[in-house]
This record gives structure tokens, C-alpha cells and sequence, in this order.
DNA sequence: ATAATATATATCGACTTGATATATATTGAA
DNA sequence: TTCAATATATATCAAGTCGATATATATTAT
């Protein structure tokens, strides 16, 4: 989904500045399932400005920067719903966690070790942060987001703990002939090619 | 993880060519967790090519266009350990199909029940396609990604099932009073920007 | 026959990120 | 108390990335 639309649709919860629009992808309601920078957003509340899609009102601070805050018009409204009726994009997931995973082979296991643990903690952390909010108190569609991401959260948390000590035991065992090290991933693919 | 890298962690498992090295990310054992284009493979093989970190051969193929085909040297081998050592950055997950749940309310509802039926038979067909692959055939850390990949897969399908009939009954009943349907996801927000 | 898909490389405009610059207030730690 | 870090607030820019497109041919399906 492009910048232009995302801000419709945090300005549709109520109107708010640039600054405002970042946190709602960085910690707020939209932060486990799209982003954007200030750098695509600013330039997106400009654009959408001059096309009547959005209202900016300059309001002078006491003593901080001046803050822009921008209120969705009746065209923005619209726009933002026509945009959600379009057929979706598949999702695109990009994690460093899985990819330096799947080659925990070559790692020293201290430092698979540190990553499983830090993976266990951020969905914990993530579970307990979920958990704060009351599901009952959010609208149905808003709702079903939430259940739905908080069981992967829940499930991936219940079969990393499952699974670690399994995981771990295999890898020492797999150090203990240094000589595979190396060998270990290769072996799998190396008669892909043979043409 | 950049590009170069992604490319250095294919070429690992065996030559390749540039359009096999995309198959990677789109249908191979990438494609669930990292994603590259032409636009960025392309140049990333030149530049590991003049830094040294891949060989290429010209294939003179007899009948297609000529296939380079790259190969990891020893140079770039250490290069890809060394990348898997760096702290790994956050995971980033982006999704229309969140992104339009999350606004549910507002659309029709036969376009929402669309939306659902199509994600269960997303969750289903990867399913099947993961599990084709026989866990036990696998390294260590492949397994546990395959593993932990699947998990998600799985339990977010049974959500959506154990969840879907009851959701789209609560949506019904709020589409019965039709001067609801445009404030309902309004009303939360509405008095937090009161300063 | 002919349309669609697959193999194969390459380029390019448009967009996005992550870092940086600028300026001030508040909070917490040494 | 002083100093660092964090928060509020907007804006820009180099570097990187995507999605589309061009080019050319073989195979598969209709």
C-alpha cells in the first residue's frame, strides 16, 4: 500500500502531524503490519494537499517547531475507501532472524544461542505489549487484526521454547566433528546443476 | 540484509545465474523471509564480481541467451559468515491484507468474506507446499526456520477458521443499522486530540 | 495456430529508506 | 548541578530498491 494511503488511513482516526503519523507505524496501531519514513511521509501529506485530499492547519507553537496538523477531507475519505476495495498486494515479510537461522550451521552456537534468546524475548515483550489492550474495547475488523497477530505471536513464542534445547543439542553435536563445519549445507544442492 | 549478501547466501548453496538466483527468492528456500529483484540482483553480481567475492562463468548457451553463471570464491565465503555475525535488524511484515481487515467496517461485506476466503486458501496451498518437504531431510537451522514458518502458517489458519463465521455474523448486524457503518471505527479515537 | 509461460539479461523512472540537519524541551543519571 | 539522552517537530538527500519494460527464443497449453 502506498505512503499516500497509509496517511489516509491514520488521519481517519482523527487528525494529527507528520511527527504523529510516524508513531502511529513505529508504536501505534499500525506498527506490526506497515511502515513508512519521514521521508516518504512528508512528501505524501504535500502531494495530498494539493489534491484536496487532506486539510493543513499551521498551528503556531508556544515554544516548540511549528506543527502541521493535518484533518482528512470528505474527498480524502473516499479516496482512502476506494483504495481498501482494491485487491491487496501479497504480504512481503523480510526477517534477519530467519535468514542468519538457516545458516546456524556456520555460526559459532554462543551466537545462535543469543539470537534464539533475543527472539524469544522480543515475542514475549511483544505478547505482554498485545495483552495490554482490552480486545473487547476495539472495533470488529480491528479486532480480528489483533487476535490474528497475536496468536503468531503466541505460537512462534511456544514453538521456539519447545524447540530450543532439541535445537541447541543437535548443533553441539553437529561442532563436535569440526571437520563437517563447513560441508554441513553444501552437501544438500551440489548436484542441482548437473546439466 | 542487502542484496550482495542475499546473493552471497544463494551462491553458497551451489552456482547460479542471476534469473536463478531470483527463483530463489520467489519459489526456493529464500522466498518466505527475503525478496530481491532483477533491478538490484543484476548490479549487486557486478559488484561482487569486481570485489572479488563471486567468479563468473559465460555460458555460451547453443539455443537461449547466454547464461553467466556465478560462483562463490573463498573471499566472498568469508564475507557471508561475516555478515551472519552482525546483529540482525528488525523483522519488517507488510500487509494489504491487515491493512484492509483493520477497516473492515467500511466496506462491503461481500468484499470482506472475499478477503478472508482468499487468505484461508493462501494459508492452505502453503500448507501443502510446505509440507511436501520432508523436515527430516533438512540442516539444522533450515529445519527449525521450515518449522517455526510452518507453525504460523498453521495456527493462523485455524484462527481464521475458528473465527471467521463469528466475525462476519458481527459485521452483518452492524451493517443492519445503516447510519453506523460510517462512524463506527470514528467514535474510539475521537476526543484524544482535545488539548 | 497462437497465446501463455519459461528461460535469460539488462535498464530506468519512481519511490523508499536511513541518515543527517536544525531547533528546543524534558527527563534521568552522574 | 551539569550533562547526556530522549522526545517533539519538520525537512532534505544520497543510496538503494522495486516494478515495469525491452529484447530474444523455446516450450507448453489451448
Amino acid at each position: 500500500m502506498d505512503v499516500r494511503t497509509l496517511c489516509l488511513a491514520v488521519l481517519y482516526q482523527g487528525e494529527a502531524s507528520g511527527y504523529e503519523i510516524k508513531k502511529a507505524f513505529k508504536e501505534g496501531a499500525f506498527s506490526h503490519f506497515q511502515d513508512a519514513s519521514f521521508g516518504s511521509i512528508y512528501p505524501a501529506l504535500g502531494r495530498l494537499s494539493s489534491e484536496g485530499l487532506v486539510e493543513c492547519t499551521q498551528m503556531a507553537q508556544e515554544k516548540r517547531p511549528d506543527k502541521k496538523v493535518y484533518k482528512l477531507t470528505q474527498n480524502g475519505e473516499d479516496t482512502l475507501i476506494t483504495s481498501l476495495l482494491a485487491p491487496p498486494t501479497p504480504d512481503r515479510f523480510t526477517s534477519d532472524f530467519f535468514f542468519i537461522l538457516y545458516f546456524a550451521e556456520l555460526l559459532p552456537l554462543l551466537q545462535v544461542i543469543k539470537l534464539l534468546d533475543q527472539r524469544i524475548s522480543f515475542y514475549q515483550e511483544t505478547i505482554n505489549r498485545m495483552t495490554q489492550c482490552d480486545p473487547a474495547s476495539l472495533p470488529t475488523g480491528r479486532r480480528l487484526c489483533h487476535g490474528l497477530g497475536l496468536t503468531v505471536y503466541q505460537n512462534s513464542l511456544i514453538y521456539l521454547e519447545e524447540n530450543k534445547e532439541r535445537f541447541i543439542a543437535e548443533l553441539r553435536s553437529q561442532h563436535e566433528i569440526p571437520s563437517s563445519i563447513d560441508t554441513n549445507l553444501k552437501q544438500i544442492d551440489t548436484n542441482r546443476h548437473t546439466s
